[in-house]
Formats: C-alpha cells, sequence, structure tokens
DNA sequence: ATCCTCGTGTGACTTTGGTCACCTTTTTCG
DNA sequence: CGAAAAAGGTGACCAAAGTCACACGAGGAT
C-alpha cells in the first residue's frame, strides 16, 4: 500500500518536494469508493483532506432546503478546496461529494496540515494553487446561475461535461442534468429537444452527441 | 507618507511579522480612491494588490452581457482576493471594484508577490486567510443565486447591508439594490412594498429602515 | 413660484421556468 | 414471457420576475 501511495504521488504530483513525499507515505491512508457512493455529506465535519488518485467525483452545493446544485468535478491531482477549507476550520460542510465512477482518494488527517502548512513549501504552493483554481471555477459557475437563463446554462453544462470527458457522446440522463442544474426533468427535455432542432445535439436514450 | 504606512500596517495587520512589514513599508504605495470611483474595471490587467486601509469597497462580478452583480464588500485590513489571483496569472479580470467611500489602499506590485510569498510566512498565511474567507463568501452569494427567490435574496442582501453598516437606517435607493441584485428596479420597489407590508422595513425616500 | 429631476408606486403584459397529468418506449428482472 | 421500472415526450397551467408606460410627489435649481 505504501508503493502504491508512493506510485500515485510521483505520478500525478510531480511537484511534491521528495521530504513531502515521504512524509505522506508515512501518513497518508488510501480510500477507495464505488460509483455512486456518497463520500462527503453536508453536516459531517471533515476529518481529513482528500487527495483524488484515481476515478472522478462530483461536488455538489446543497441549498437549506435541500435542493442541490453541480459545481465542479474533482479528477486525479485534484484536492478539495472545500476540505481545505472546512478541515482547518472545523466547521461542518455544505457540500456533497459523490463518486461518479470508483474512486480512490489518498487521506490525510486534518490534524496534519499544520504541519504540511509550515514544513513543506510545495505543499503551501499546491494548496494556494488549488485555492485559486477553484476559486475561478466557482466564479464562473456564479456566472451562469447569475447571467444566464437556463437554456445558456444547459449549453455550458454540456460543453463541459463534453471537456471533461473528452467525448462527444455524453452518457447521462435528462433526469440526471436537470438534478445537476437544480431545474426540473420536463424543463431541460424540452430545452434539449429546442437544441436538437437547432441541431447542436442529437438526443438517443441514456446519451446526448455533442454536435460542433 | 512611510509613516502612514507604518501605522496602518501595525494597525490593520497586526500579525504580520517585523521584517515584513519594513519590506512592504519599502515597496508599498499608498493610493486614494474618490467616493463612487471605479477602482479596477473588467478588461485591465492587474498591475498590483492592494490591501484596503481606508474607506469600503464593493466588488461586481461582471456578466459578458454587461450585467453586474454585486459580490461584496472589501474593508480596511482586507486584500482583494481576486487581485491575489489575478496577479499571478496575468489575467484580465471580470471583476469591478468601487469605492463606495473615500478609500485608500496600499499597493503592491505584482512583481513582488513571488518574493512576498516566499520570503515571509506571515504573508503566506494572510493569502491563504483571505481566499479561504472570500471563497466562503462566495459559495454564500452562491447559494443565494442559486437557491433562493429574488425575494429571499434581497432580504439577505438587506440584512448584509445592515451588518456592514450597523445602521438601522440603510440609505441606499430601489435602483441601487437592483442594480446589486441584477434585478429590475420595479420587481424590487415591490418586493420591498411587500417587506414594507409584512412589517419588516419601512420605506422613506433614500433610505430603507430595518426593523428587528 | 415654477420647473425639472430623481425616487418611487402601480397596472398591464410577456417570458421563463416549475408543476401536474398522462402517455409511449425501452430496459430490466423475476 | 410479462410486469415493473426507467427514460423521455407533451400539453395545460401557474407563478415569478422582467418590461413598458405612466403617474405622482419631494426637493433642488433658477
Amino acid at each position: 500500500m505504501n508503493l502504491k501511495t508512493e506510485a500515485y504521488l510521483t505520478k500525478l504530483f510531480p511537484n511534491f518536494e521528495l521530504a513531502l513525499k515521504e512524509k505522506l507515505r508515512e501518513i497518508c491512508v488510501l480510500k477507495s469508493f464505488k460509483e455512486g457512493e456518497t463520500m462527503m455529506e453536508t453536516g459531517q465535519y471533515f476529518k481529513s483532506t482528500m487527495l483524488i488518485v484515481e476515478g472522478k467525483v462530483k461536488l455538489y452545493r446543497e441549498g437549506d432546503d435541500g435542493g442541490e446544485f453541480f459545481m465542479y468535478y474533482l479528477e486525479p491531482g485534484n484536492a478539495c478546496a472545500l476540505s481545505l477549507i472546512c478541515a482547518t476550520k472545523q466547521e461542518t460542510s455544505k457540500i456533497k461529494a459523490k463518486a461518479v465512477e470508483e474512486t480512490t482518494a489518498l487521506t490525510i488527517p486534518i490534524g496534519m496540515m499544520d504541519v504540511l502548512m509550515k514544513d513543506y513549501k510545495t505543499w503551501y504552493y499546491f494548496v494556494l494553487e488549488t485555492y485559486r483554481n477553484r476559486f475561478e471555477e466557482l466564479l464562473s459557475v456564479l456566472d451562469s446561475v447569475a447571467f444566464k437563463a437556463l437554456d445558456e446554462r444547459l449549453l455550458f453544462y454540456l460543453k463541459n461535461q463534453y471537456k471533461k470527458s473528452g467525448n462527444r457522446e455524453l452518457h447521462i440522463t435528462h433526469q440526471e442534468i436537470a438534478h445537476d442544474l437544480n431545474s426540473s426533468r420536463e424543463v431541460v427535455s424540452r430545452l434539449l429537444k429546442k437544441l436538437e432542432q437547432r441541431g447542436e445535439v442529437i438526443l438517443h436514450r441514456n446519451s446526448i452527441e455533442w454536435l460542433n
């Protein structure tokens, strides 16, 4: 297992200094999640920070009313910015993380965060870079919610999916899209139909073909 | 002027280590903005990072269509997280910063960012803390846009204004509220009327009295 | 005093998107 | 195979909020 940890660190976090990698090999625990499993639920305290090394994770923001709202994906090489924040603040998150594939993560006990921060410059850089990236991603999500009507948000969403998967054939149901956009299935279906009529996509059962 | 800089640093950034304060005294330039002045416009490159030391700044996100959208205030002791991000990335911001009062800021040339980051631990902490706080603030803004109807967003907005000013008497026009919420004046007027009928506020010309 | 601007109030209309009811087709599973 | 579940399509209806048109009153300017 330590060997595996080392392999992941070398491959996905090449910028980590040697000493940091050694330290992490010591304190990290590999943890696996099944497809569809919820890795983190609203109301939980963070006991550890996670570095994703395998799979794909969807991050949702949860509203007080129970609504959910897709923010972004975490992929191998990413860390959850929220877990970095919440970990240090010892707060419960209004965040839900869901594995969309079989996912593996390196978990770091939050007690270690301060030490890592202080002693390893490359960790510090990594955390900073993570914040930066998530911050920007969050801003662009905010943009689309604040300024765009649902049809544009849908396009934005599909485009993102396409970019992430690199596949013209998006394997997803209308229901799930509606869920991610915090809207309803009928509305999404209607809008998709329009997109199809405008020649931007072709609809199949369980998948959407992205043209252009 | 260096004396002034020093005074500000001591008062507003007590956590900065001595060496950092000295360094900043060397490289910072004090800059003042008039009430209503736009400090930062979309499309500009950041040439410097700013630490607010006097006054109050409203931060807006701008949409492609020209719409604007109030995110949060910056106050003495705050830095603009965006300028920290954009500065390092050399990107243009889709952000507008507007002084709502006579405002003074310490400006730090972006070229210095790396040095500060590397050499001064307390700077590093400060930046991290800034990210953290803005990130959370951004999330709560996102919440209100994503999950709440306009009436609730209005309440959220008024409550924030009240908290920031500490004054029951909010000196603001319906027009400006509408602008900040990226909505329209008529709608805001109507909703405010409803709030008045429900006994939550009293409307005056040019101001809103916040009850409870 | 008169005028003009600004802030506000209000009714009518439209669009967007959420909801409901109900239907068809495909897939899964006992 | 046949029933049930999952995925998607569609029309009717409704509420929220954006738009337009216009009215009114307070206050400042001349």
